[in-house]
DNA sequence: AGGCGATACCTTGACAGTCTAAGTATTGAG
DNA sequence: CTCAATACTTAGACTGTCAAGGTATCGCCT
């Protein structure tokens, strides 16, 4: 039971996301996914089923780079980390989505 | 050549979009993708492909009506109309929207 | 022993919504 | 008489998200 249903809207913005909660520092999917939820209060949940499908998506265009390794609990985890072209990428999206959400904001600015 | 790519960064948003445009007063189609062009600086750019589709899915779901009519420049046009569930519609999309943009925000927002 | 929840990853298939691109028709300007 | 702008329609491709299932391991509890 999500806090508030974030539905689709993900779409397009997700690589982002991930981008910048690695740009932290490497980190495997599940933590990924646990750390977005948990900064955003639940505001953003990310399914295991979109999720895993964009690390693969965005190690194939060469932004993350995995490793497989043990996670703070002893587990088996891959563990992902930005590369120079995935910090660019980060850069250009957060800038792209800065001008979006302005734009989304002037028009669904409090009416008159 | 739009100002910069908006993408698919739309998904989800776009009704919310069309029903705010929509809260001003009835209007066509085609005015309703230039008044969004126009008030937003091109920032969103939205297709007929996106557009049209769009409207009938919503007049299907009841939130807005249509009507044939005269353009200001004296041709055929459809125009369409907020009913009332449109207009709670786009309240409460607006509050999710809201809640979603804040979310990104802060994950995205200006690091350290 | 046994079960169960959390951790951690993977995959399939359905689906929705956007886009590109093509088409129709009318009008006014050049 | 042609061309750009106005205005709507539709087909088809694509992409990314989601739901839902699966594997496996570990620690805790009973």
């Amino acid at each position: 039971m999500a806090a508030t249903e974030t539905k689709d809207r993900l779409h397009g913005t997700l690589d982002a996301l991930v981008l910048k909660t690695l740009s932290w520092g490497p980190r495997h999917g599940y933590a990924i996914a646990r750390w977005l939820e948990d900064t955003t209060r639940n505001a953003i949940q990310v399914e295991e089923g979109s999720l895993y499908p964009a690390l693969y998506r965005m190690e194939r265009k060469g932004w993350i780079e995995a490793e497989w390794g043990m996670s703070e609990l002893g587990r088996k985890a891959k563990f992902y980390k930005l590369t120079q072209r995935g910090r660019q990428q980060l850069k250009a999206e957060s800038a792209e989505w800065a001008e979006f959400a302005r734009a989304v904001s002037t028009v669904l600015a409090p009416s008159s």
